[in-house]
DNA sequence: CGGTCCCTTGACATTCATCAACGTCGGTGG
DNA sequence: CCACCGACGTTGATGAATGTCAAGGGACCG
């Protein structure tokens, strides 16, 4: 599905270089010095699932899946991870879990052991950060709780909207429609699907396929 | 749905003592001389959703959901809690959860100020914690992923047997059907059927409605 | 008793997955 | 330049799965 057939070593030919890293705002600002910038290509991995990661990573542009294979060869998007995400950090249950950037993503590395000091001195920190990953995979259970397609889809767009930068009343998503398949555990076509029905309620508008606009949010909550 | 109109109140109605609180073996065990017990009926609110709790609680016995209620009237798990598990740690922004016992149940209360002084001393605790929280999450999530209601039922009952102390090749429900179809977010009778049809493919059996055998587990992740 | 949950089963309408076909876009190589 | 190819996106047709409405039985309790 992808071009690059990425594989484990695929990690270490990304390009890292310790020059510049993204803009320092989340509470680990306080390691940016130490922090290394990486770059990815669409669909490349970003770490190897096997063994447990040397990096947390934070998401400076671009996005960020984590999935699960399954048994009978489906995919499952278990996390989205937009800029300002951070990664890496639940990875002891989570091995075996591939991450995969979905655009060409740059990430802003730390090393685990400089992490694990500054949190020694500011557990506080801790736990922010793992109540923002709780608080995705809640928002994410919610969304898989609605009951037709269209309520999946229309919630999947609001969230990722009150996730990114304030742009106008609309969105680019930075996912194709297979990615939103799989993370709503639903058909392509079907989200297909509800995007037109969204549309001719007059719920939303499309300027270009990945360029949508709100045009009545309470629209977009009905089956 | 619940006898018990446990309002926000009845918070304050439930016992609490100090004698004898649950045996200590997670990480808080040093918490323990400072622990208090509580006891809660079914259906029983274990803290106001309103207002960000003043404890933590470990499940001792019994079983506690968290759940959140829809617009549309629908009721939706968002977390089973069994003897072991912590609660009260992502109330951050789970602010309006309700949190019920499902069965009496009783559980043991940490002050959140001492259990800040905990962490402060001993930061990794605060990630085992989170870590197991967010693993409760992702196989939630996984489970919500599969494709058809028996494969849903078939991988809670698996997920519930797996976390609960071995009792031979069996379990023993914690939960109506009612609440399976809001963890799984399908219909009561859905769950019900295919509860049947499991029983009837040979993959298990019942010793009474909430008594169920396993006699064939891989046909249990079949759809 | 009568009432209330809980659990199950049936009948029916709706939604969805699947298979199939087609159009678009961006690259790549003749 | 154009033909080709692959990934993406949409739409249609069809069968399967599920939600909904309805009915009934059983366990428990006042």
């Amino acid at each position: 599905m992808f071009e690059a057939a990425s594989s484990i070593e695929s990690t270490d030919q990304n390009h890292r270089s310790a020059s510049s890293p993204g803009a320092a705002q989340g509470p680990l600002a306080a390691l940016d010095p130490i922090a290394v910038k990486m770059t990815c290509r669409a669909g490349q991995e970003i770490y190897d699932p096997h063994r447990p990661p040397k990096y947390w990573y934070r998401v400076v542009t671009g996005a960020v899946r984590r999935c699960s294979i399954q048994a009978d060869g489906r995919r499952q998007i278990l996390d989205l991870l937009l800029p300002g995400d951070l990664l890496g950090f639940a990875s002891l249950d989570g091995l075996g879990y591939s991450v995969e950037a979905i655009e060409d993503a740059t990430l802003v590395c730390y090393a685990r052991r400089e992490v694990e000091t500054l949190l020694q001195a500011n557990p506080v920190i801790a736990q922010k950060m793992a109540s923002e990953a709780l608080a995705r995979l809640e928002r994410h259970l919610l969304i898989l709780g609605r009951v037709t397609a269209a309520e999946k889809v229309g919630a999947f767009l609001l969230c990722v909207s009150a996730r990114s930068p304030a742009s106008g009343d609309g969105i680019v998503l930075p996912v194709s429609r297979y990615d939103i398949a799989d993370y709503l555990a639903i058909s392509v076509e079907t989200v297909s699907r509800a995007l037109t029905e969204l549309k001719h309620r007059g719920a939303i508008a499309f300027a270009g396929t990945r360029h949508i606009k709100f045009l009545d949010r309470d629209a977009m909550k009905v089956g």
